[in-house]
DNA sequence: CATGAATGAGTATTCATTCAT
DNA sequence: GATGAATGAATACTCATTCAT
């Protein structure tokens, strides 16, 4: 218990930081509470963390590295662009229902900043949304997709897996996620399906 | 001194607090800003609303029912359901472009809320988002949609459009919100077209 | 009681933060403690006061007026310079000894504040050192008193002016400031006189 | 590591505390800030003194040690009195003059403090303000200065060199400070001259 | 002796809300 | 009804000081 190593009590106040933002949301949520729920003193967090706003920023940054390694790694065996989307959005949300404490400060939290945060917030996303873009554009190049815009899908599915993850956070997680994803999979996957069958009556 | 109607002068300080809102943010604003801009004494906005929360509350209660009816509208005269899909889509983003300073208040600033409040807005959305579900359950009573979820389906197309908006507004409105309101028509419209409607003529 | 206008508030507050300061510091003493003695909330020094520094730069601005005004009448009615220099000596001690509480905060608290603060205390102080170099302008001009630097000599009296005041006041006000006063005058008079006598042996 | 003496550690963290508290004035200076210029631990500090307070008040009497050595050393060979005063103003605007960093905080620092710390540093200066009182109770004893209180004197013209001084530290030293300590000399010469030394020979 | 990580008390300021006029 | 002056609760952050190693 003494052997808290440097990295250790960091992590052991961003974990603290997660549960209580998550649980009443970053605005309402107060430094000396953060520092109660991580068992250190209030000082301490400024130790670690340059302000509240930089604890919120060093959180996303840590939960949205995992998540992009994760996806990384179920990713690359897979080599159809088509079922790498389906894979995405199925993976995302198993995320989500995995760890629902998580995924509220990703998605709920996220956009309870100011101007200046949320703006460095959108950086810290960028790598995951340039996943799911360059999905498309080697789906588009292969041409086992419909060449819509990229960015406007991208924008499209990224709402979508985010507003379904919080429906299913802010309705107490009552439905089936799992089930929601293989809708949504499915719902993309045919919208860009290549409508050349239609060529053929 | 001038016969302001009781209606007239709550309808000033939701003008108000629409611009108050959409400039600063729902945090950052302050109820004596809205009674500056509204014209009226601070504790005058009390007579009206029971607080800042209720404000934004009734704010976007007036608007979202504002929508409803002109979506009503424009819904109204289209027959087949694929085509009342798409042109919800194109409607709701035309809207966007046109007020993007309300569109401002019911898309960022919503989410600007704690856990209380965001619940109350969510149940003000219901209705419009009624609207789209009914769209979708028609289309798949009539066999011309495919039986996908209509509750996930209709959550994924208001996410979408609730993003592609968002990044419209946050990125200064640089893109063509209508083409991209084009290519989320194809991409749903697509993505819930029956695969095999040629085997059915 | 309630018949306090804006005015008598805000001399309220001043004579609040006067006592204050005076007694625990500038640096100290805490909005809270004014607004106690002022018998105000503490949110009411700030409808009065834009902060405390203001708070401290306003008491000393009112103070120095008042002592401005006060020496103008007591130096108008005389005319030689010499004279008005003595009675400049006499009547600033005069002051302190009537009121040490208000002194109190010219001259000790007026340097218990940072580098910005200082500067625009310094402006304050400014139009009472100019009428003592004003009188010895006017001496050396008529040629009653010796050609020394006006500046420097300014800086000498009020830094002796300042220092036996401060003396006074730290020791309990145990001397007799008015004796001392006699003396001061007859130093710097002396100093400044012509030299001319020992041209007369 | 090196065989750094006792001693030589508390004069390094002196040293670097008066040029911390000279560059940031005594409040906005901190304690860590001093520990880091010394190379030393924070927590060193306290092995050497015993508070902040502490270390301001031994840098003050460290540096009026030295002051009061110094000026010993300039007035011992000197035998008139009167030549003594007029030394003695010289020598000390010179110091300042040439270590303007140590007088800034001796003059500057010194007021930034609270009540109870000014009393101490206060009793810090006796001994310099002592010499000073001799002076003028010899010049007074051997008839060689008028017979006017000599701590009121003593006040005066200490209060008159720190004004001085003071006033060139904060206009950035743009004035010749010896040129003003020759003004200053004269002034007080002179007013401590006798008016008829001529009647005596 | 020295270290420096941890502590936690301390404070100016804002702003939603009230209520006497 | 309308006003707007007054209220006072609420909070991030700093930094002198300590003490386990």
């Amino acid at each position: 218990m003494r052997e808290t190593g440097r990295a250790e009590k960091r992590a052991r106040i961003l974990e603290a930081a997660s549960r209580v933002f998550a649980s009443k949301g970053f605005f309402a949520a107060t430094v000396a509470e953060v520092a109660r729920e991580a068992k250190v003193a209030d000082g301490t967090i400024y130790l670690y963390f340059r302000s509240k706003d930089d604890l919120l920023l060093r959180l996303v940054e840590a939960r949205m590295n995992a998540l992009c390694r994760a996806m990384q790694e179920v990713l690359a065996p897979i080599e159809d662009p088509v079922e790498k989307l389906s894979a995405f959005i199925r993976y995302h949300l198993e995320m989500v229902e995995r760890s629902p404490e998580e995924a509220q400060v990703l998605i709920v939290e996220l956009r309870q900043s100011g101007p200046d945060l949320k703006r460095e917030l959108a950086e810290l996303m960028r790598p995951y949304l340039a996943m799911l873009q360059r999905i498309l554009e080697e789906g588009i190049a292969r041409g086992v997709m419909r060449p819509l815009d990229p960015r406007a899908v991208r924008h499209a599915i990224f709402g979508a897996l985010d507003e379904v993850a919080l429906a299913w956070l802010l309705r107490g997680r009552r439905f089936d996620l799992a089930q929601n994803a293989e809708q949504l999979a499915e719902l993309f996957v045919g919208g860009l399906a290549q409508t050349s069958p239609r060529s053929t009556p």
